[in-house]
DNA sequence: GTCTATAAGTAGATAGAC
DNA sequence: GTCTATCTACTTATAGAC
């Protein structure tokens, strides 16, 4: 085990192949995207292979490019175990709301590249990894914490499968409406989308059932 | 005027060649989508070129497939003026939700390769107007029916701007949840989704303010 | 670890026979 | 309106000098 043929610890090139390879997947697309492109972005000269001292193929760049985004956001979830402490009312959903908006935001590109890569058939395991980390921990995490809400009485009624669901679903759509079309939908920015979101998950002032 | 180069008016294989590139530039995206599979899903050898006597270039195939699919949703949109009549209420908004998670589906081609291929830069002119049909005049249409049902007080008091923007931002993130991972967010159905949303719109039962 | 050079394949597109 | 044939450019990937 002295140097694998393409092994596993380069240095700063590597890193710097992941970064634009993130980027230019996400913006262009797999198909879209070159090899010669990727070169170009890091520095090197486009065309002349030094890419494949790093990985061996532009699919494994693509296969690290996600697993090490997978990573990344998997250590986030860990570092905001803080998610169920604090006490429950209007601020803390509301601030909950735009960190999901902020957390969003902040892997973009491996959402976009996701939206881009889904279905065609090319990195299946590797897609259902994503979607296993993204939608469905993401709905059972906020599906936990309104049933503990509700029996708290601080929350309306109703099936917190449910209200979990819309609530991801909405803040989903918010943020790929801006991040498709570059802007909020019906002119509501997040501050007053957020504070709608929570308006309607509280019990309604003076509300008898 | 006897015959264009390339004439707007061939017969059966131009209407094969926009379904297919509709349905290849939607799954494969339109770098990933080769001119000899588009060939080859109509029946045309593929390679050789025929394909250049219905469109002188991909992208002119890849303008002509959007604007058609525009004009289709403006001639639902035009027949579906039917919107806002009929009794307001809980079945009437069910229902419209309903209607609206199926038109999502009949257009998903559609709304897929705009997810594909919005923000590459790759045709501004024509995302902008997909941009405008879809989210801008969707979001204006719901909220002018909710300001409507609020004088008539069977909806909850809220900012119909954000009311609107959170009802369609959700009934998005519902279907691209389901489009791009093939499953329902949190394991919630459709009559149980929009029948949520429903809820949370209408006035709870003995709210005073 | 980057460079020169190049192989082998595929892409978009055109000319012309039928 | 489809086919044969072909051009040019670009793509992934490799071999080997430095």
């Amino acid at each position: 085990m002295t140097e694998l043929a393409v092994s596993r610890k380069h240095g700063e090139t590597r890193d710097k192949l992941l970064d634009a390879g993130l980027r230019l997947f996400s913006e262009k697309g797999f198909e879209g995207t070159s090899v010669m492109h990727i070169e170009a972005a890091v520095g090197l000269k486009p065309g002349n292979g030094s890419f494949y001292r790093h990985f061996k193929s532009k699919e494994a760049l693509m296969e690290a490019v996600v697993r090490r985004e997978i990573e990344r956001v998997r250590s986030w979830r860990i570092a905001a175990a803080g998610f169920s402490t604090g006490e429950r009312g209007r601020e803390k959903y509301r601030q909950e709301f735009l960190q999901s908006l902020e957390a969003m935001e902040a892997i973009k590109d491996l959402i976009n590249l996701l939206a881009r890569e889904y279905g065609q058939g090319r990195f299946p395991e590797l897609m259902a990894e994503l979607r296993a980390l993204l939608l469905d921990e993401g709905v059972s995490v906020f599906r936990e914490e309104y049933r503990a809400s509700m029996k708290q009485g601080v929350l309306r009624e109703m099936d917190a499968r449910i209200l979990s669901s819309i609530m991801m679903s909405s803040l989903v759509g918010y943020h790929l409406a801006n991040m498709y079309f570059g802007c909020e939908p019906g002119g509501v920015n997040r501050e007053e989308f957020t504070e709608g979101l929570v308006e309607l998950m509280m019990k309604q002032k003076g509300a008898s059932s």
